[in-house]
DNA sequence: TTATTATGATACATTTTATGTATCAGTTGG
DNA sequence: CCAACTGATACATAAAATGTATCATAATAA
């Protein structure tokens, strides 16, 4: 059985009339017979009563052709769906981000703005250290992640730059330069610095001790950080200074003061990574959401 | 598009590989190719990615493949349903009967054993007058009748036996008679009759006249009753004397006794009435379930 | 009644189209 | 680098749909 006898049974059922189907479809009357005698073979089954003036259904035709409807109408349907498919509508987009990168406003906003557009993708979202989004990146366990890099690109890994931002000084409230408005990062010499395990997110890690370094301080660590969030917490609790991207300052710590750096500072970059050969029109669709709300800015 | 184009898009949908799938169906791969290139260019959407190791769907395959599936699920429903339909599940069954004949117990008995063994038959259920009945079975708008036939079938019509009831007297309990046990027709003499419209239900009628011939009686109508199941009360009211199908003595008439007739009386034929042309197979179910409910008597 | 018209079915020729064979180009893995 | 496997291409072949001519039947008109 093909559609084609589905399409002939159709017209001859609402014409009533084989030459009538036959002129209707477009080809001559004995092979729509033929092809009709084929579909009634096949289901073993007579569709039409021959009369002297046309042909009407059977019962089992009257059954039949009800049915064939909603076969054309899924045949649409299908049609319908594969475009929409191509379009990139349906399928899942798994997310990860760096913790400290959720804090840019842009991060929120992309996502919000990608549900938006494209309702029935599935999005899973998943924070973790860089370290493990590039790792999930590469082996397609997720499709796209906010990350913060260092200037090059990562092996194997597709970077799109999203935002650069300025880093502050996160000083405990009874440090003795708490209360200035912004210091430079040479006002820092010698005291020890709370950051970050360089395995989590070894980008930021040298953009930071880079940048001291710039400024004519050797830096001292003082205590490594499970994760650039909880920095400030650290701080509060005297074990040291440090330096996180400004958006991070949002966290409402008690005990600590944001003050920004004067002169040369280390910045912060947020991109987007994902697999150079993801050629899924869904993440395609994510990295345009990503530059269309780079646009609006 | 044909359902081979389905069918042959599944088949690599499902081997993830053209060789496999075409080895599948049973053809070569090129063919295969090209049926699927076919495919995708009427959809105008990419549906594999062809890799070096296979082919893989792309998000529009992915989205069409779940719409084909249902495609061929309502191809196996619509062969199905044209197979219960050949069967005379479906469609409508237009019955009609007369006044009287509901009063034999196997009218109700059929229609119910109908009912259980075609649900989805949707049944219609029309009380008339014989001549009703039969115009209306001519001109196809009802299907079957219960009616009391004369000896001879009406032209353009099909009977088939159902019952034949011996007929009862219908006396006020006032009469003379009233107490006697059962009586001959020759015993009415004289008494003005009460029967139907001749117009109404000619057999049964001449059934009667003939019947009191015989007995030796010349009738004499006193009163003309509307319908027959009006007769008793009519007697009732002591306008004359009757006699009635033994069944309608079941109804509960104040005034009135039903006595069995001694001696050569006339019977009243039950039949079913259908169109000679009717091939409908619901209506064939129905005469078969008639036929089976006497057979089980 | 007879002639005419309209119906779907049949027989066979023709065209279209699906399929088969041989081969190619690209990629992967040893 | 070579061998193996992938799908694509070119062309020949076979199958199947379609077209033409005609028939048998039944309803309708003369």
């Amino acid at each position: 059985m093909e559609l084609r006898h589905l399409r002939y049974f159709i017209a001859v059922a609402e014409e009533g009339n084989f030459r009538r189907a036959a002129e209707r479809i477009g080809i001559a009357q004995p092979p729509l017979s033929s092809q009709i005698k084929d579909l009634e073979d096949e289901l073993e089954v007579q569709l039409f009563r021959r009369l002297p003036r046309g042909a009407a259904l059977t019962e089992a035709g009257e059954a039949f052709l009800a049915e064939v409807i909603v076969i054309f109408r899924q045949v649409e349907f299908a049609k319908q769906m594969a475009l929409r498919g191509a379009a990139g509508e349906f399928g899942r987009l798994r997310i990860g981000f760096t913790g400290s990168a959720a804090f840019n406003e842009l991060v929120p906003k992309i996502i919000r703005s990608f549900r938006k557009a494209y309702p029935s993708v599935a999005l899973t979202l998943a924070e973790l250290n860089t370290r493990q989004l590039l790792d999930q990146i590469r082996s397609r366990s997720i499709d796209a992640a906010f990350i913060r890099p260092g200037p090059t690109s990562p092996d194997g890994i597709k970077i799109t730059m999203v935002a650069e931002e300025p880093m502050m000084v996160v000083l405990p409230t009874g440090h003795r330069l708490a209360k200035e408005y912004a210091i430079p990062l040479s006002s820092l010499q010698d005291e020890p610095l709370v950051l970050h395990s360089r395995e989590l997110g070894p980008d930021l890690y040298d953009e930071v001790i880079e940048g001291f370094r710039r400024s004519g301080v050797d830096p001292v660590i003082g205590q490594i950080a499970p994760q650039i969030t909880s920095i400030a917490n650290l701080v509060a609790v005297e074990l040291g200074v440090s330096i996180v991207p400004a958006p991070l300052s949002a966290i409402n710590v008690p005990g600590v003061v944001f003050l920004p750096i004067i002169g040369d500072a280390p910045r912060a970059r947020l991109a987007v990574a994902t697999h150079p050969d993801d050629h899924s029109v869904v993440t395609r669709n994510f990295k345009q959401q990503v530059a269309t709300n780079l646009q609006k800015r």
